[in-house]
DNA sequence: CTACAAAGACTACAATTGTAATCTGTAATC
DNA sequence: GATTACAGATTACAATTGTAGTCTTTGTAG
């Protein structure tokens, strides 16, 4: 599958917030949220059928229904190895380290998910 | 200024490691790790020149010099914070939880992490 | 002084991306 | 049945990016 440009993340975050959804759902919940023209949004999607990254169901009436081709979490899961490889040689240490200095992650945060993680086992 | 793109990236860590280093210099080190052509380099080069993230100083004999115009730091906090917002609607935690339901951040990351934060003060 | 090699400037070109207008077919409306 | 409105398909077009070739200038070797 090929990478799904940054426009085209804001459509597919609505079809896997929705699931299965149309394409007038879809310009509704973009639209509000960005001031893109309705084509736009629609050139977006159909990249996004082109690039298989959602899959198309005519099922609904006579509209079209979209839903994803790949999950929210395999998605992320595969972005964040991409970005700490472009600027941390792969180590979510050296990602941390950063976050850390800048201020961007604090003792507290790290607590609490630990908590989580403990939860979660 | 402009953003830095991902062959970009390449020689800008480059300058960074380096500090103040000639386009020779550059482009060996950057061949070494890649298989781009001199000239690919050169034109990567120029476009970080162009953008501003690099200076020129023509002072090494007839070789201009280049050198950083943004700190590695200052670039990775901002790219962090671009990840998050993009990705994570801009919460760490958010982030944290998802390196962490996929294995890519154990326990013992966090504890370890938490130890150099703690020095760190 | 002349010739050559190499640095840096300029040009090239296809693919991707952001941004949208126009065309076409069909479903609902009068 | 004729008309219209809208979904989806097709076309458009400039900017950015990856990838490199060619031109120009100039330091250095002979």
């Amino acid at each position: 599958m090929n990478k799904i440009s940054e426009a085209e993340l804001e459509v597919m975050k609505v079809v896997w917030k929705r699931n299965e959804v149309t394409s007038l759902e879809i310009i509704e919940e973009v639209s509000s949220k960005t001031n893109w023209n309705k084509n736009t949004i629609k050139t977006l999607l159909s990249r996004l059928v082109e690039k298989g990254a959602i899959q198309v169901m005519k099922d609904r009436g006579s509209l079209f229904v979209y839903a994803p081709n790949i999950s929210e979490q395999e998605y992320k899961k595969k972005e964040n190895q991409n970005f700490l490889d472009k600027l941390y040689n792969g180590s979510v240490n050296d990602m941390l380290l950063t976050f850390a200095k800048s201020k961007a992650l604090t003792k507290k945060d790290l607590q609490e998910l630990m908590k989580l993680i403990e939860e979660d086992k």
